[in-house]
RNA sequence: GCCGCUAUCGUCUAACGGUUAGGACACGGGGUUCUCAAUCCUGUAAUUGGAGUUCGAUUCUCCAUAGCGGUACCA
């Protein structure tokens, strides 16, 4: 069975990037009947902190990403926290220190930065020369009897070359002379990365390895512990990075790139979903709008795309709007009223006792709307108590300052024996203004400038009805 | 520097070695419409360069160039 896994490490918010290899672990797991792991990978203790996963793990829920196993789906959570499972690690460390596959490292943090950098001053590529596993019994003992902290490493054979065969990238060899020992336990005996990644997917049972391109020169280390371990590899699938503008892998200079701050600007989690999924793959066709359950039934690693794709807000708005507009009144409405709230349109006493006006305005923007907050700026006529007249709707007023007063009059005695009833409204106003001679498009124009005090807008009608008698009485009084 | 990866419209991408190099976003034009939006039609726009293999290279090989990633007791 398909087993894959998503590794965060909690040290900050869930970014787009982390998302979009999440997303393909997810697809993958689904596409297969597979299962999708969620590990927190804890082990950098300086910078982990609990706010960072609790936001990682609201943001994969927001996305819909559910995962199968990891925090929250058992009674006993810790097999998901590497810091919670240092035993296990210690005991393979010591399982290669006894089998001499790996050696106690007694270089000092400061002397190896010092080499490091004079390496290259010299333009020299730096590379441990494995000195401390050429210490004698005796050497070693003397160190540890004084104390000395040391860090433990593995030994990589320095002949012959690593060939990985990756499910993208297809065959990628490296010498195994650029390779240094790989150190595993650091002096304090936290253990490091490469290993514990190692240990954590081979006790998990993981499958297949779907992680960001930048981890490829990762894995030839990783095998080398593998071997050492004894273990059986999984199968690598690197995906490639998204890119920001000037085409380097993304990050916050970049702009806005945490999945919840997408969440707060409006954007729905299956438009997410949606233009994440078609960063570095394509399906058979040429489709472009999928749901969640769709891109699962549809994605597999071989149609993913080698080189990194720049990540471009235009279409993902694009993808969103297609999104909203596929909504029905009642979801979208939810989805709005947050909002609406905050923008200070509606108070949730509004939401309680006129839900279906707020409903039917937002149903008037619902093919406007490109990201849900949009929202407010959109309607918030519908609710202030006056309007806001814009440059454009001044501009059309004085345009037609010459018929302004006739065609209001006009209207006003329209409401007063139509009401406002949209069909009725648009008959009676039509047969008056032919009476006086007024061309639709001066009249409507006008009449939506000072009821709404914009140019644009749902149907001329909608608004009059929405709006109301009084409302409209009163903003037509006012313009008068 | 060293190691590795990558290279098709501005962007995301498609194309058994044979296509007028296709689609989507964005942009431009037009239809529809009371405005905007939506929708429909439509236009502009790409194979990094050079060798080689081949009857024929976007596609295979090599070189160059460029970009990116890695080069930690981070993940």
């Amino acid at each position: 069975m398909v087993k894959v896994r998503f590794a965060p490490s909690p040290t900050g918010y869930l970014h787009i990037g982390g998302a979009r290899t999440a997303l393909f672990n997810w697809l993958y797991a689904k596409h297969n009947n597979g299962k999708f792991v969620l590990r927190i990978e804890d082990t950098d203790r300086e910078r982990s902190t609990k706010e960072s996963e609790q936001e990682i793990l609201d943001s994969l829920k927001w996305l819909g990403l559910d995962w199968d196993e990891g925090p929250g789906k058992s009674a006993d959570d810790s097999m998901y926290y590497q810091t919670k499972r240092l035993p296990v690690y210690h005991k393979y460390a010591e399982k290669l220190l006894n089998e001499g596959k790996a050696y106690k490292c007694f270089c000092t943090r400061e002397e190896l930065d010092a080499e490091r950098k004079k390496a290259e001053a010299e333009k020299r590529a730096f590379k441990y020369d494995g000195r401390c596993s050429r210490l004698s019994a005796g050497e070693i003992k003397a160190n540890i009897d004084s104390g000395k902290p040391y860090t433990v490493r593995i030994k990589v054979e320095q002949s012959g070359e690593t060939v990985m065969h990756d499910i993208v990238r297809g065959e990628v060899r490296v010498q195994n002379s650029t390779l240094d020992d790989i150190i595993i336990l650091r002096a304090d005996k936290m253990p490091i990365y490469n290993f514990v990644v190692v240990v954590d997917d081979v006790e998990m049972g993981i499958t297949h390895v779907i992680r960001g391109d930048d981890h490829l020169s990762n894995t030839p280390k990783q095998i080398h512990i593998y071997r050492a371990l004894g273990f059986e590899l999984p199968r690598f699938a690197h995906i490639p990075l998204i890119l920001g503008a000037d085409k380097s892998k993304l990050s916050k200079r970049h702009g806005e790139t945490s999945v919840m701050r997408y969440k707060e600007m409006g954007f729905l989690p299956e438009a997410m979903v949606n233009y994440l999924a078609l960063l570095g793959w394509s399906p058979d066709s040429e489709e472009t709008i999928f749901t969640p359950e769709e891109l699962a039934s549809k994605f597999d690693l071989d149609k993913v795309h080698k080189s990194g794709a720049m990540f471009d807000n235009k279409k993902l708005t694009h993808i969103n709007g297609v999104h909203i507009r596929k909504k029905n009144i009642d979801d979208l409405t939810a989805l709005c009223v947050p909002y609406m709230k905050k923008d200070g349109l509606i108070t949730q006493d509004d939401v309680n006792t006129r839900l279906e006006f707020i409903k039917h305005t937002v149903f008037l923007q619902q093919e406007k709307l490109q990201t849900l907050s949009e929202i407010s700026a959109l309607s918030d006529y519908f609710y202030r108590d006056d309007i806001v007249l814009n440059a454009d709707a001044a501009k059309v007023l004085e345009k037609n300052s010459a018929e302004k007063g006739k065609i209001l009059e006009i209207l006003l005695s329209v409401l007063e024996t139509a009401g406002v009833d949209k069909t009725k409204v648009e008959e009676l106003l039509k047969t008056e203004m032919e009476k006086a001679a007024i061309k639709p498009k001066a009249y409507m124009h006008v009449i939506r400038a000072v009821l709404s005090g914009t140019t644009q807008g749902p149907g001329l009608y909608d608004i009059i009805e929405t709006l109301g008698l009084e409302k409209s009485r009163k903003r037509i009084k006012a313009a008068l």
